[in-house]
DNA sequence: ATAGTTTGTACTCGATACGCGTACTTTTTT
DNA sequence: AAAAAAGTACGCGTATCGAGTACAAACTAT
C-alpha cells in the first residue's frame, strides 16, 4: 500500500532512524510501513506527506504526480520527477531545459538587479 | 479528520446506510469516519475517495483542490495562477518570465529539428 | 584484521481502537 | 398515527498498532 516510502527516503539518503526521528516515531514502527507491515494513522500518514513534499495520493499510489501544484514548489525539485509534469506545445519540459531556463532566468534577474530597483 | 466526508455525501443526497452498502462496510462503521469517531484503513480511505471520486488528500483536508490534479499540465496553465506555484531562488517566477520562458523553448526546439533527428 | 557503530529486519507484548451488531432516538413517509 | 428509514450511541471480540528489544549485515575507524 505505501510502496513508495522505501523510494522518497533513499531519494533523501536517510536511515530508516533518521527519518522515524523526524517523524516522531519508533524506527521499528516506521520500518513497518515501508515493508507494509503495519499501516500508519491518517495523522502520521500526513506527517509522513509532509516531510516528503509530497501528497497522500502519492503515497498510496493513487497519482504518479509527485508533487502538489498548488503549493510553490522550487523549481529544482521539478526536475528529476519521474513522470513530467510540466509540457510546452504538448511536449515534456526536459531536465536539460529546465536547467536553461533558471539559467536564463537568473541572469535576467541580475540584469535587474544592477540597473537598480524602480 | 474527515470532516469533508458529510458534506460530500448530503450534496449526493445518499443516506449513511446507502453510502455504506457502497463501501460494502456496516452503517455504523461508516458513520464512525463521518463522527469522527473512527478512522477508516487505507484501503477503505482509498475505496472512499474512488466513491466521492475526489483525492484522499482532499479528504485528509490537505488540499482545497476536490478533483484530482491532471497528471501533466500544460505550462500555459500555470501562467497566471492567483498563486504562484514555482519558485527559482525562493522568488516567484513572474508570467513575463514564463512566457520568455516559452519563447525560448520554442527556438531551441526549433534549432534541433532543423539539425534533424539523429 | 577486528572492535565498535550503524543500518535494516524480525519478533514479542500490552494497549489501542477497528468494525460489526444492535438498540435507541429522531425524522420522514404513507 | 403507524411504519419505515435515517441518524446516533454503545458494547464486544479481536485485529493490529506502536514501542521495545534482539539480532544479522554493512560500514567505520583504530
Amino acid at each position: 500500500m505505501l510502496d513508495r516510502l522505501s523510494e522518497l527516503r533513499k531519494e533523501r539518503k536517510w536511515s530508516l532512524q533518521e527519518t522515524a526521528d523526524q517523524l516522531g516515531i519508533a524506527k521499528s514502527t516506521y520500518a513497518g510501513y515501508e515493508s507494509g507491515y503495519r499501516e500508519p494513522s491518517l495523522l502520521s500518514l500526513t506527517q509522513i506527506a509532509e516531510l516528503f513534499e509530497t501528497t497522500v495520493d502519492y503515497l498510496l499510489g493513487r497519482t504518479d504526480e509527485l508533487h502538489r501544484m498548488q503549493k510553490r514548489v522550487e523549481i529544482t525539485t521539478v526536475i528529476h520527477t519521474p513522470t513530467p509534469s510540466l509540457l510546452i506545445d504538448g511536449e515534456p519540459v526536459t531536465a536539460d531545459e529546465i536547467i536553461d531556463f533558471i539559467a536564463f532566468i537568473r541572469s535576467k534577474r541580475d540584469l535587474k538587479l544592477e540597473k537598480g530597483p524602480a
